[in-house]
DNA sequence: ATGAAAGCGCTAACAA
DNA sequence: TTGTTAGCGCTTTCAT
């Protein structure tokens, strides 16, 4: 059987409420009994059970983590989960990890564990697009505190800035006086012959990052090239989809691209035509993760991982202190990334 | 204040007892009390405490994911979820997400919550590589049941079968009619100035995938082409060096890559010298995700996270069930993945 | 089929 | 500074 606060307690020749101050470190304990507590504690190899904890305390020192079950929809890149860990684990608050499972979204009698039982403080919802009615229905009703992450609300919610950040990708095009400039998002089918797009719609990043390149080139009084596409596709399609237009007479000196998976379809469709990146063409995108890991040099800004992990993590602490108060949004900025080679330039001879 | 089991009780004119039994559906009930009882139970909004429910049962009903915080240590794909919540869900299992945090490794008073406490009934590691000795022993001395994800140990253990995916790779291409097979894994720099391999070792797959290719091309009677070469180095150094290499007379007509990264590293690379795909170059990779989810149509066989998550969950129920019992470790085949247009093709007119 | 009693391991509030 | 008394909400065991 595990060790118990008794058994400590017994050892050291002290009640158990003794220990228990001794070992957590709150109200009085006289040095030496705590000395002899902490001691007895590691010989015996003592290790405090959480579940009692809560039960006593009302308090679970835990954190729901609730996603989709589609990757589309996770959410979990390491560097996220790095910024929540770097604000629960100081605190010794847990990650308790959920999925809402697509499977069965259609099963009316489901309901995930998480939103049918106590076992939280409060709830960080990273579904990422479109969480069906009846679950925003289960989710208020559990009536725990919650925090949305990575979509946007009227308030508890923590996302990254991805208006302000399609505004500066082209601010950057253009500055380096590029005239012409494409902004480009495909959807891609992720299963032969369906549409990922109609399954799970558009993430809010989609509009806000195309409406920030609007509006940047708007205020330097010019039109946006009309190139999003939003048909999903195969890989090759939307590789051979591009050449072609990168092949026209009037095609742009420099696109945004959407993400990293379209950033490198543009990237491989510019060099099948033999175009060069950045002589030719001028490339530049949005995406998580290190400086570095990108597979190609494609210039980059940052979605702000780790600041959107500890944002959530230090709002939900909030909320969970206090449940009644709304707080407002917090979109989080993105920043360039650096890399050793840049795959914008100025507009070569085109 | 939450609703319990005694106010369920009061309403119903029974004890907690019967009301427990009902809501569990565990002993006898009567037909028409227990359905008062779940009427009340949801008229209420009753949800049961976790917490207390364990402390009572002995059981926490969750098991602990450990993972590293470094990108390339985590192993949350999706797809891993997903087959470890197909499983643990259904039996009201929830995870508890737990990081071992790089930036901690050198404070030797670090312990991480979870093996400094009872939380879980169980372990899952899928702490990629490496895993620094003091927490391999903080882990045995934690005392719980435990299975190692993704990585080889003598037994209680899940991992892909790299070592016959690498073999499957070459044969193909070997059964195209190829002979000139290479095989490539670059290490990649995250950070300016610094090595990766040397912060975090190699991983099992990378030494598997190539002596399973290794082993194909001898059974073919073929020698392996020196091609590996670990050094890291930016994307543009590593397209720019295959790009070279892919120029020379003598270049291979296929090559099987480690990993994604590269395979689209090695893709631009072949296009930017002129090279087409697959007509001049075959390529083939390893990969997770869905297919039809790589931005560049590249064949692969998929690494089977799904299977991984499955096998792993329902590994460690088992070693919950009985910790004393040692389990064999299981590899996990990989597949091909279909996909509308394949990197590979018989060798054209090199 | 239901209930009573006891206790899981811990903490909160108060008393000494 | 330490101990006492009460639980927290639930399950287990055993009696009824």
């Amino acid at each position: 059987m595990a060790v118990t606060l008794d058994n400590i307690a017994d050892r050291v020749g002290v009640t158990k409420m003794t220990v228990s101050r001794a070992l957590r470190g709150v109200g009085y304990t006289d040095k030496a009994t705590r000395k002899r507590v902490l001691a007895a504690a590691r010989d015996l190899g003592y290790q405090p059970n959480t579940a009692a904890r809560a039960v006593a305390s009302g308090r679970f020192g835990s954190v729901a983590l609730v996603v989709g079950s589609k990757p589309s929809q996770s959410l979990l890149p390491p560097l996220v989960m790095n910024g929540l860990e770097s604000v629960f684990a100081p605190k010794d608050v847990h990650i308790t990890f959920t999925q809402i499972r697509q499977e069965q979204l259609g099963d009316e009698s489901y309901v995930p564990k998480i939103l049918r039982s106590r076992a939280v403080d409060g709830l960080l919802i990273a579904y990422n697009a479109d969480l069906p009615d009846r679950f925003v229905r289960l989710i208020e009703e559990s009536g725990q505190p919650k925090v949305w992450v990575n979509s946007k609300h009227p308030h508890d919610c923590v996302h990254p800035d991805d208006l302000r950040a399609g505004y500066q990708a082209a601010q950057r095009l253009l500055q380096l006086g590029h005239r012409r400039i494409g902004f480009i998002h495909i959807g891609q089918s992720t299963e032969p012959g369906r549409c990922p797009l109609r399954e799970a719609p558009e993430h809010y990043s989609s509009k806000d990052r195309y409406e920030g390149y609007v509006k940047a080139l708007k205020e330097a009084g010019l039109s946006p090239l009309p190139w999003i596409r939003r048909l999903p596709c195969t890989s090759a399609e939307a590789v051979g989809y591009v050449a072609e237009r990168l092949s026209a007479p009037d095609r742009p000196t420099a696109m945004v691209c959407y993400g990293p998976t379209m950033s490198v379809q543009v990237y491989a469709a510019a060099l099948s035509v033999g175009l060069r990146i950045p002589e030719d063409l001028s490339l530049i995108t949005f995406r998580g993760g290190l400086a570095g890991q990108a597979p190609l040099p494609i210039t980059a800004m940052r979605v702000p991982e780790k600041a959107i992990g500890q944002t959530a993590a230090e709002v939900i602490l909030e909320k969970i202190a206090d449940p009644t108060k709304n707080l407002k949004p917090q979109a989080v900025p993105f920043e360039f990334m650096d890399s050793d080679r840049e795959s914008c330039a100025g507009p070569g001879s085109v």
